[in-house]
Order: structure tokens, then sequence, then C-alpha cells
DNA sequence: GAGCCTCGAGTTCC
DNA sequence: CTCGAGGCTC
């Protein structure tokens, strides 16, 4: 190897730092975020290293200390990061302009009238009113999210989480069923659609995969989803998927008023659109199409898991909007899932992060749909013993033993999950389950409280199998996101004592120093690359949000949500850290001021205090955040809108629409709409045969306004 | 106190 | 994906 020395460069001092304006601090880290990027090319692709590991690590400790000290250098570093520097494999994250939502779902008929009737009561419906539906089989593919600009395809993206999707135009732009030029000319059309394999592409894929020794896909979806991830484009045009247009997204202009008249529209732009859509009047209309389909499933050369009601007007589509993941005036119908039959051959215990001791059966292997199911999960004592939570019995009152042979499915498709027991094949062999009295990790006696669910261990910090999933968490991507630490590599890190907290993780590095007689390359399956891999994505997970970080300490009821609502609220670590830890004793005002967050009840407040009062957490504390940068919390403006953060109350019968449906405007422009009128209401919309309200809101000088003048601070605000 | 919605937690396989 | 619990509204 050589090293060619940077000329010039020399690091910073304290001082220098201190002497640094904001701009020029920028302008340095970006020299130095460059020559980051061209080492790492260096190392890791061309192999021929252009720096000493110790001029690249005092590059670092630079930029670090640029970052910690300037707002501008931090978010700079962030997008470094988020373009990857040396170039990430796979596809860019492009977010959707309108997310892609999934859909509600329901399995029975009553669950499709329950359907009708709650669009009924959000929108004030009688049975006069008729709302008419368009019903279509449910491809099962993936959804692709196609956008024309000026009638030219400029962009197709996956769902991906639903925000932000992966961009596979390159693939997409292969498919014989899109469109890559439309005779519409509209500055933007978004449509929507499914990609999948037909059966008999399948079958061929796979049989010519098989004779070439190539991988078995499990089933078509598995094999589209594969295809059209493809990195090289002609692999993807050779895998024949097909595709069929069901929606708009986001639009300059609209198609039309009724879905069913934009699925039209669609087809003669030059799209496919399933043949069997069908415009139904009412909810039988809709179940009976269901029924057909369902007869008519195996004719068809595709595969497809249900059959998806829209409400058909537009207009009343976009009145009923979208509750946080699902709309409300769509709901896939599905088929009753595959099921088979097998035999529990064991149950084991698994402890979760929080000490709960779950069962899980072990079941002799067995193929459903394509995919081999060798676990599912019992879920608790309860589920074993076939007691429900109001203590009566439920699947009749079968309890679930080992040996027994158990009917299985797969919960969407995915998860296994058992049905209920084959009494008629139940033999003498069968043993009842021995729910465990103490941790299989650790043997800490088990409780169950009172309102739980579930036995947990009481070993806390003590249970080794609880400390090594809490380790798992803090890594894991939504949390602090260190790429390349697996599973199995905490596990093994834990058990030769290397990594017992998260602190170790980022004293890893240095505790390879020059008096250590082991270094990570020389331990079985590491090398030198995957170890300087390893030590550069921890390195960069030292720059966090505080969101991400709240929610990677793992403490109980406090989930990604709730994390990142308390970074909103306390903005930094500092201020969190001792707010929380003053709010032990519930008459101060600190406590108070947590519990009023809305969003945050008795049990979060209780279970964080709880945390951050113990000793272990207080000793933890101030070291591992000597090793991080947390960043504040940075307020991103989603929308303007005059309503934002205003807290709105309603009186009175509304004329135009429910409460519900107001109450979801509102919401849908950032408001906050409570029930009853305090001194922090700033509004107050009055409806017919008003009751007390106004003269309160009189006195506590609350501004009141009709309906109507109401309704156009809607419209201006839209 | 019931009912609705959202979020947390556990889970499987590739 | 699903279940159940937590939080909020009526």
């Amino acid at each position: 190897m050589r090293y060619i020395p940077i000329m010039g460069y020399k690091t910073f001092t304290t001082e220098q730092v201190d002497a640094l304006a904001a701009e020029e601090a920028l302008i340095e880290v970006k020299k130095l975020l460059k020559l980051v990027g061209k080492a790492d090319f260096a190392y890791h692709s061309a192999d021929d290293p252009i720096m000493t590991d110790a001029e690249y690590d005092a590059l670092k400790n630079d930029i670090m200390l640029l970052a910690k000290k300037f707002p501008l250098v931090r978010v700079e570093v962030k997008k470094e990061e988020r373009v990857g520097g040396t170039l990430a494999p796979g596809f860019t994250k492009v977010k959707h302009v309108i997310p892609m939502l999934s859909l509600s779902n329901g399995t029975s008929n009553t669950d499709i009238f329950n359907f009708e009737a709650s669009i009924r009561k959000f929108l004030g419906f009688s049975v006069q009113n008729s709302i008419s539906f368009v019903s279509e089989p449910k491809i099962d593919g993936l959804s692709l999210a196609l956008r024309y600009e000026s009638g030219i395809l400029v962009q197709a993206l996956t769902r991906g989480d639903g925000i932000n999707g992966e961009n596979v135009t390159l693939n997409a732009m292969t498919l014989p069923d899109i469109p890559k030029r439309l005779s519409n000319k509209f500055n933007v059309l978004e449509v929507r659609g499914e990609v999948y394999m037909s059966k008999h592409h399948f079958a061929e894929l796979n049989r010519s995969h098989k004779e070439i020794g190539e991988k078995i896909f499990a089933n078509p979806r598995n094999a589209a989803a594969g295809s059209i991830r493809q990195l090289d484009p002609n692999r993807t045009a050779e895998r024949k998927l097909g595709f069929f247009a069901y929606s708009l997204g986001d639009f300059s202009e609209p198609l039309a008023e009724t879905h069913f008249e934009a699925l039209n529209k669609l087809k003669e732009l030059g799209f496919r659109v399933n043949p069997r859509v069908k415009l139904c009047s009412s909810i039988d209309e809709l179940l009976r199409h269901y029924e057909e389909i369902s007869c008519n499933r195996a004719e068809l050369d595709y595969d497809i898991d249900g059959v998806v009601y829209k409400v058909n007007e537009i207009k009343l589509q976009r009145r009923l909007g979208s509750r946080s993941t699902t709309p409300r005036w769509a709901i896939a119908h599905k088929f009753p899932p595959e099921e088979a039959i097998t035999q529990i051959i064991d149950i084991d215990i698994q402890v979760g992060r929080t000490g709960s001791l779950s069962p899980v059966a072990k079941l002799q292997p067995i193929n459903i749909g394509g995919v081999i199911v060798s676990s599912a999960t019992l879920h608790n004592e309860d589920y074993i013993a076939a007691i429900g939570n109001d203590g009566l019995p439920i699947r009749d009152g079968i309890d679930i033993r080992v040996n027994d042979w158990v009917e299985v499915y797969r919960a969407g498709d995915v998860i296994p999950k058992i049905k209920g027991v084959v009494l008629e094949k139940r033999s003498s062999t069968t043993k009842k389950f021995k729910y465990p009295v103490v941790c299989p990790s650790c043997g800490s006696p088990a409780k169950r409280e009172e309102n739980d669910s579930i036995s947990r261990c009481t070993g806390a910090i003590f249970c080794p199998a609880q400390a090594i999933e809490g380790l798992k968490h803090f890594v894991s991507r939504r949390a602090m996101n260190i790429d390349g630490f697996g599973n199995k590599i905490i596990e093994n890190f834990f058990l030769i004592d290397w990594i017992k907290t998260p602190v170790d993780i980022f004293r890893l590095e240095k505790s390879f120093g020059p008096d250590s007689h082991i270094r990570l390359e020389d331990m079985d399956g590491w090398g030198l690359l995957s170890a300087a891999n390893l030590f550069r994505a921890i390195n960069e997970a030292r720059f966090t949000t505080l969101s991400r970080f709240i929610y990677a300490l793992g403490i109980r009821h406090i989930g990604e949500q709730v994390a990142s609502l308390l970074a909103k609220n306390y903005l930094t670590w500092e201020n969190f850290y001792s707010q929380i830890c003053a709010a032990h004793s519930k008459k101060s005002d600190q406590w108070v001021d947590l519990c009023s967050i809305d969003g945050i009840g008795k049990t979060m407040a209780e279970s964080l205090v709880a945390y951050f009062y113990s000793e272990h957490t207080k000793n933890m504390m101030s070291e591992l955040i000597s090793e991080l940068h947390v960043e504040d919390f940075e307020f991103v403006e989603s929308k303007r809108s005059v309503l934002k953060n205003l807290t709105v109350v309603f009186t009175g019968t509304l004329q135009q629409m429910t409460r519900l449906e107001a109450k979801a405007r509102a919401e849908e422009q950032g408001a906050k709409v409570t029930s009853s009128l305090s001194s922090k209401t700033d509004l107050l919309v009055l409806g017919e045969n008003s009751g007390s309200k106004a003269r309160k809101a009189k006195e506590l000088q609350v501004k009141i306004i009709s309906e109507y003048e109401w309704l156009d601070l809607l419209s201006k605000a839209d």
C-alpha cells in the first residue's frame, strides 16, 4: 500500500474552531467531506488508499468538532449521510407527493356492512342517500406510482414505506403495459397501479431457474418484486411483468368526477385496466361481485388476494379523506387465506426486549402458499389455555398442546398463525404445556402483572436475553441505524463480553488499541474491509437526532411516534433529560408538564420517569451521551395553513357536515379539535341550537364564528 | 364506561 | 400483519 500525504492539510485546534464563523466552518466542512468521500472510495472501491488511518481519523475528528459547534455543519453532515457518501447500493429513495397508503381490510360480510355504515355516519347520510361503489380484483403484486409530466413518463416509484418509495424508473420503462408517453399533456399526472407476474410466466421462470440452479421464487408476488428491483433493467425486461392501473395519485388537473370514469380515461390513455372492474350501487351488489370473482379466481392468469371496494364519487372520497395509514373511502375484502395442517413439535419461550415471555410453537415444517413455515407465535398463556381476556374460553375451549395437530395460515399472506386445533387427531401423546415460572435466559422469576396479557422476566438489566434484545433494538434501522450490525453479531459480541451496553458499541474501536492483543479482523468471519465498514457505520451513528435517540433507548411504552412527540416538546437532549429527571416527584411542575402533552398519559409518563430515575440509567447515560452528538429537534414546516396549531371547538348542530367530518377536515389543516372550551381555545364554531358554549366563549374572550365563516376559512386553507 | 383510533411490541421468512 | 393496550372523545 502506498500513501500520498494530504498536502497542506492540518488538523484544527480547538482555538481555531472557536475562531471560525459559521459560514467559514461550512465551507471548511464541505472540503473535508469531499476528502473523506475520496478517501472512502480509494480505500473501499479502488483498493488504493490515499491517506493513513491516522490521517483519516483526524479528518473525521475535525468534522465532528465542527459539527458539534455549528448547527449548519450538522445539517451538511447529515445530508452527506443521506446521499450515502460512497455510492449506496440499490435504488434511491424518493418521497411520494401524495403518500401511498395501504387499505384497511375486512374478511366477512359484516366487516363490509360496517364499512358502509361508518361512511354514512361520517357523511351524515341516511338510507335515502345512495352511494355508488367500484369493485375491482385486488391483484397480488406490488404497487407502483408512475409520474407523467407533460405526457412523458419521468418517474416510477415503489410503495416503499408509503412515504418514501424506491426509484425504479428505468426498470418500469421496460414493461410493455406501461406507456412511456401519453396523448394527455397535463403538467402532472400520476398513475398508480399494480405490477404483477402472470402465473404462466412465473412457472416458466422457476422452471428455467431450476435448470440453471438459480433461486426459486416462492410465489408470483415475490418474483415480481424481485424482478422490478433488478439493478440491470435488461433483466427486468426479460421477466415479462404485467401492469394494471387502478387509481390516480398526484395530478395538476382532474381527470374525471368519478373513479369509474377515471379508469375509463386511463384505458383511453393506453393503460391496461382490469376487465373485471364493476360499478355497483349497493353493498349487496358488491358482495355478489365478490362471490363471482371468488369462484372464477382459478381461471385468472394472475394471483388475486381479494376484491377492493372504493367509493365511486371523487368528491365523496375527498370528503371522507384518510386516517393515518388508510383511506376511509376504500376497503379490501380479502379471500380466506390458504391453510395447512401440521403438528406442533415443541413449544419454546422467547424473551422479548421488555422481558415478555412469549410462547412460540415449533412446527413440523410445512409448505403454505409456497413458503415453508416452521414456527408460529402462540402469543401468551391465555392463548394456549384457550382463555380469552375476559376470562371466557375461546376457540371452543380447546387448549393447544405439544404434539397437537393444528391448522396454520399466513395472516396477510406473511405471518404464520395458528387457527385452531384439529381435535379429532389429538392422541394420548399430547402434552399440556407448562408455562414457565422462571425466565429461561436468566432464571429470574416470571411475573404477570394485573392487566397485562403476558408474563415478564423480572431480571431487568441482569437478564442477558433482555440486554441482547435491547441492543438489537438500539442499533436497528429506525433507531440508531447502525448498518451492518446484524442480530448474530450483537449476540456474538455480547457473549464474548465485548458489548454489554450501548456505550460499549461506541468504544469498541478504541478497545482494539495498541495494547490489545486481539483485533476484530482476526476474528472468524471478519476481514479488514468488514471491520472498517462496521466502525464507519458506528461512527456515522454518533450523529443522531433527539427522537431517534429517545426511541433507541427502548423504554417501555415509548415507541417511535411517542419519541418524536417528546422530541418535539423538549427540543434538546439537555432539556429533555433534566425535565424528565425532575419529573420524578408527581407534585413537580415537570410531571404536570409531561402529563399535559397531548398523547402522553399516565402509563407512558410513569414508564419514562422510572427509566431515567434508575441508578443504572444514570450511570450509563452520561457516558453514552459523551460518545454522541444528539441533534436538537428541528421543526419541519409541513404545510402552511391559517388553521395550523389552532385549537377549535365545535358546538351546536352543523348543517353542512357531521362533527366527524368537520373534525377530520380541521385536523387535515393542522388544527386541534377539542370538545370543551378553555383559555387555550382559539376558535369556537357555532352551529344551530347551540347551548351555553357561546356565552362561555365570550367570557373567555374566545373568537366565535359561524359555520359559514368556518367553511370559508377551510376553503381558503385548502 | 363504551367505542374509536393510534401506537407499541412481538413475529416470520427471504 | 395482528393483537392488545393506551389515550382520547362522547
